[in-house]
DNA sequence: AAGGTCGGCAACCGCATGTAG
DNA sequence: CCTACATGCGGTTGCCGACCT
């Protein structure tokens, strides 16, 4: 059964608001709000647009409070520090950020800051296919890669790089790595050796020092101590592990070498520990309904109240 | 100066989700 | 519980200005 359509595309003007529109939109808005019906609202203020259309332009650009370009450092942090935990979800990332959009964000993120961190690298499409094979299945490995959730892999490069940055000696504790043992423990079903690669996880990491990861490695994502052996990997690692349901094959040394290089401008000593970021948290703020996401804007100080500092990208 | 290319951003699209009847 | 509909959301598109050749 097919969806019918909230408004009759043909009819409806598209493409760039004019500033009548947005008076119109404005006024309008200020004076009434919706009313509770984007679809009805156009046709009460005489505008010949999609109910979406002005609900988008009334959100993104129109709503009072809106801050539009020029992310301070602070926010690129915050930016960062969410998309490596919680990926793609920019209105989650919104509501951390007073008076900016997830559109905003969204286009700040896959226009600059992306490249900021990822541009100078090394296409990671194709170093995965330099090293396809065939698995036992006879499936190449290749394949395997391109179902990846690019998200996934920019996040774990991410994290890589970060972790790397923190620590040098974290070249010998490689999540990706991390995440190809665990995953091959967990196909054979080796409970015992699951139980020892976690304990060994613990080890290394107290070994160098909790300071090497952002991401606290003793607590678990709402703040609680482990009581079980799934939380050796950091929270982090764990959200992308989740997403990469095939086969991974670990960063060879000297790409490692190379992301090192390529980024240790960024200032380690100002690291964003997302403890606060639970999944409880997630969970309500994601199933939260409201018509206007400033009302969601309201939350960062109750959320972020645990705040260190962030990551220092320059 | 003219044409081509690229980057940034506003807006659109369509699926997911929530909810009222 | 089911259905229809409104809204939320992330991915994508296309316009436009800046920069390059």
């Amino acid at each position: 059964m097919g969806r019918a359509p909230c408004c009759d595309k043909d009819n409806v003007k598209r493409g760039p608001w004019s500033s009548e529109e947005d008076a119109k939109l404005k006024t309008y808005m200020e004076k009434y709000g919706t009313g509770g019906n984007w679809i009805a609202l156009p046709q009460k203020i005489g505008l010949n647009r999609c109910g979406k259309s002005c609900r988008l332009r009334w959100l993104n650009y129109l709503r009072p409070n809106l801050k539009h370009g020029g992310f301070t450092e602070e926010e690129d942090n915050i930016i960062c520090s969410l998309y490596i935990s919680i990926g793609s979800r920019w209105s989650i990332i919104a509501a951390q950020l007073p008076g900016r959009t997830d559109n905003d964000i969204k286009n700040y993120w896959n226009t600059r800051l992306k490249k900021k961190l990822l541009g100078r690298h090394k296409e990671p499409h194709r170093n995965r296919l330099s090293i396809s094979s065939q698995d036992s299945n006879g499936i190449d490995d290749s394949q395997n890669f391109q179902n990846l959730s690019i998200t996934a892999l920019e996040r774990l490069q991410l994290h890589m790089q970060i972790k790397t940055l923190q620590n040098p000696f974290c070249l010998y504790y490689n999540p990706a790595l991390m995440v190809q043992n665990f995953q091959f423990l967990e196909e054979n079903q080796d409970i015992q050796m699951q139980q020892d690669y976690f304990n060994l996880s613990n080890l290394k990491e107290d070994e160098l020092g909790n300071s090497i990861n952002g991401i606290p490695s003793t607590e678990n994502i709402s703040g609680q101590s482990n009581t079980n052996t799934n939380t050796g990997i950091q929270p982090s690692l764990t959200f992308i592990q989740a997403e990469l349901d095939v086969g991974f094959i670990p960063a060879q040394n000297s790409m490692v070498v190379d992301e090192f290089q390529c980024f240790k401008e960024i200032d380690s000593s100002k690291l964003y520990n997302p403890r606060w970021l639970s999944n409880e948290f997630d969970v309500n703020l994601a199933s939260s309904n409201s018509w206007d996401s400033a009302n969601v804007l309201h939350k960062p100080e109750e959320m972020c109240q645990n705040y260190s500092t962030g990551y220092s990208i320059q």
